[in-house]
DNA sequence: TGTACATCAGTGAACGCGCGTTCACTGATGTAC
DNA sequence: TGTACATCAGTGAACGCGCGTTCACTGATGTAC
């Protein structure tokens, strides 16, 4: 592990520098505007130099995706990771789940074109790697919120969830699934899992995308009552499940 | 009201003929690659003729989001007024909502670069009208989301649910609304459709833009059994509201 | 019914713009001897 | 320590492309008398 050369090391800060460039540039104008040559612009270098660092216009997109959801994934671990007397006013109570969801949703508002980067209209162009950095981030992130909706759940009390309407084929499929977390989730809990990023990630859109504006800054309510709900409900599944 | 001379009937038809195309194209190449130029060569005619149909860019825009929040709303309202014994099969005893849902869904689906146009990146460049038609086509599909939610609830049972943690400032809010629905809607209620219309959006999102691959054929299963729940989740709140 | 004029759909030519990418080059940095 | 060569970051010039929009025009359709 030699020490990095002055090349080397002026190499990585151009890096580092073209992709703050990029991100600056997607904040501003949003990811469809961005453009190797407005980059190079912000950057006072001409375009042709970039491609001494990416190979072409993708494999820049490709790292910025990556670097997004990095991200994303960091500022949910991050939140989750805060002592309680330590949160924000309000929120020392509120249980984990909740905090994991909301710094979703808080990294989703203060980053809404990196946001729209990844979860909006795929880059006209760009078509991302299958099983590529999108499914490593998304993995961390899904850890953690199935850590929050079960993590203090024991293996019966999993086990004996149910939900409504899941074929056998379905169960079978969910249980021989490699992909996601702790490997202890039975289908249901599996199953609920999903619905419930459904409904996380669907407020969080709506709210980003501009389609609930007429809720103002009420949206956090809505937001953190839904997360609330999530964990009422999978905690009366349990409760039913152990005969109560 | 005359009869339409020659020359409106062949406005009016190739007016229609315009916006098919365009449609055509954002359907083989996505909302970014749309343009007046692609559209007028796939007429087999020059650009400049389009402006004799729309001012700019922008307006043909503006009509190809209307239309496409128009067909969303219509597909809802279509799925839900198909007599329960003509339904596909599988579908004869499911609630309405969930049939409203699957309209939804199956929409989106079927015109997965639509839903984009809608509920995807802003087109760069276009500038969405405030309180445009957006707003009409949005607030006609909650108006079947919250029949089919709520419609069958007395005002007693609707006064009487509860939801976790809403401010009194919100309730007042809400109360104060004039947007959605038929104004019958308590609060809690309000805030509960909200909730449940995340639920819905977001999984159709997940699914349409790509994220939820990993599940396959069986996407369809998780939506329907989170509608399921839903509805669950409602009836489980007014029972106790009635003191069951 | 015929004529003069207005309206309108369409074309040809052109504008200026920003884009990704390639090529041949210069000068600085790094390395082997 | 000095020298010869390789590597690399950056530039200047240029490519071909597609885009939205404007202008001056022609010929068909519609209307008033």
């Amino acid at each position: 592990m030699a020490t990095p050369t002055l090349r080397e090391r002026r190499r990585a800060a151009a890096t580092q520098e073209i992709l703050d460039a990029a991100e600056r540039q997607i904040a501003e104008s949003g990811p469809a505007a961005l453009s190797l040559r407005a980059v190079a612009r912000d950057l006072g270098m001409t375009v042709q130099a970039l491609y001494h660092y990416f190979p072409n216009r993708d494999a820049l997109v490709t790292v910025l995706i990556t670097r997004a959801y990095d991200d994303l994934a960091d500022a949910v671990q991050a939140a989750v990771a805060v002592p309680p007397a330590q949160r924000a006013p309000g929120d020392a109570d509120m249980p984990r789940l909740v905090i994991a969801a909301e710094g979703y949703r808080r990294w989703a508002i203060a980053n809404p074109e990196r946001f729209h980067l990844l979860y909006g209209t795929p880059l006209r162009g760009y078509a991302a790697p299958v099983d590529g950095p999108t499914t490593q981030a998304t993995r961390r992130m899904s850890a953690v919120f199935e850590r929050e909706l079960f993590g203090d759940l024991t293996d019966g009390q999993l086990a004996a969830i149910e939900v409504p309407l899941l074929s056998p084929g379905f169960r079978a499929f969910l249980d021989g699934l490699p992909y996601y977390g702790s490997g202890r989730l039975p289908a249901p809990a599996t199953a609920l899992l999903m619905s419930a990023w459904g409904q996380l990630h669907g407020l969080v859109v709506l709210e980003v995308f501009g389609h609930t504006g007429f809720l103002g800054e009420h949206q956090a309510e809505v937001f953190r009552m839904s997360m609330l709900k999530l964990l009422e409900d999978v905690r009366g599944r349990t409760n039913t499940a152990q005969g109560r």
